[in-house]
DNA sequence: CAGCATCCGCTTTGATACTG
DNA sequence: CAGTATCAAAGCGGATGCTG
């Protein structure tokens, strides 16, 4: 991209990371840890091959992302934020906070892949009893299930079944994240086809205010 | 800009504000409040006139910005956010933070605008003593000279000259804004050119730490 | 003059094909 | 698996022209 030359700090973020794809590329890396290629391209359907191999590119000479040769047994090379670039969580929080309303309707044309989700889950899931045992709820929408656990006081959205969950959430993608950032209900997202079996204290350890 | 068509909250939120000069845009909005065409232009040096009216209507299509009619007697119309486009100032303090090091050297071809400085500034500047009777601290640097205000328990940078300062910062703009986010004691400062003057006290009071 | 719209050369993107 | 190569289409940047 080219710079847009102002000493702002905003501009200079832009130049950065202000690319077509880059935060995107940032958002899998979050979200997945390190990542090779082919895991890259899969988690972010619509990005031309070439595209993807710029970006990673650039995003490397900015110090955002290093590239982790392989060991010598023949393995394969993996990207990684560095530490710096981990500090986009924020930006990309803010960023994913301020569009939440956007997800109240999925359009028919829109991919999902489950572990999007993780971003806005996240923003609102608590741990409000962490001193009890553990709990473990599986959430199921989109293309794989995901579950969540409480994490020294917070809570992480993980991929993958629970081994032996306490509770299950199910529904279309919109509810399911009504129900996990708090704004809808138990009831209304039922009335709206989702479903949860097992103890509602689990849901209500999680999520915000009732 | 053609959508992602991811169903996901960054995805989204880049769809709105991703394409080239949207955040710069909200950028001066942000800053600024109301702004006429013209002022965006002079704001955004670099951005093509037509590129700015695209970038307009993009916006107000997304219902970030609205566009104000003047009233009757022949005034021209205004551009303001709207309470969602408003939201996006934890966005641009996340990308601007993160961003901040970038800030420590000045490339010759940058543009500055000494407003910008508000962003970065206003994320580290608090105010210490709000019980206390309050103190202007005026910053000289770049275009236009800015003033540092306590405003109920925070601090706000605005632009102009203080009309009877407490205190005044002057300096390259990596050193004014090292002395203001907290990073550069003032003796180091003033080795690197800056200059003070007035009460200590009145620099103490908005900066973090010592 | 403020507020755009049009035109044009250039760069970036997107889609697909191909390679070590 | 991890990219590179190619090329049409879209977007950008800069200049200029039009309209109240």
């Amino acid at each position: 991209m080219r710079s847009y030359r102002q000493y702002c700090a905003v501009a200079k973020g832009l130049d950065m990371v202000g690319d077509r794809w880059s935060l995107l590329i940032v958002r899998e890396l979050l979200i997945s840890g390190d990542s090779r290629y082919t895991d890259l391209r899969d988690g972010i359907p619509g990005i031309a091959t070439n595209l993807l191999a710029d970006r990673l590119r650039d995003l490397e000479a900015a110090g955002v992302i290093t590239r982790i040769e392989a060991p010598p047994p023949v393995a394969t090379a993996v990207f990684r934020l560095t530490p710096w670039g981990e500090g986009l969580r924020e930006v990309l929080h803010a960023l994913g906070a301020w569009a939440g309303p956007l997800l109240r309707q999925q359009s028919p044309s829109d991919v999902l892949q489950s572990h999007w989700l993780a971003i806005p889950a996240e923003l609102y899931l608590t741990d409000h009893a962490p001193d009890q045992p553990p709990v473990t709820l599986e959430v199921r929408t989109g293309d794989e299930p995901m579950h969540v656990v409480p994490v020294d006081g917070g809570a992480r959205m993980r991929r993958g079944a629970a081994e032996d969950p306490d509770a299950v959430l199910t529904g279309e993608p919109p509810v399911v994240l009504g129900v996990l950032t708090g704004r809808l209900p138990l009831g209304t997202a039922r009335r709206m086809g989702g479903h949860y079996r097992g103890d509602p204290g689990v849901l209500r350890r999680f999520t915000p205010a009732g």
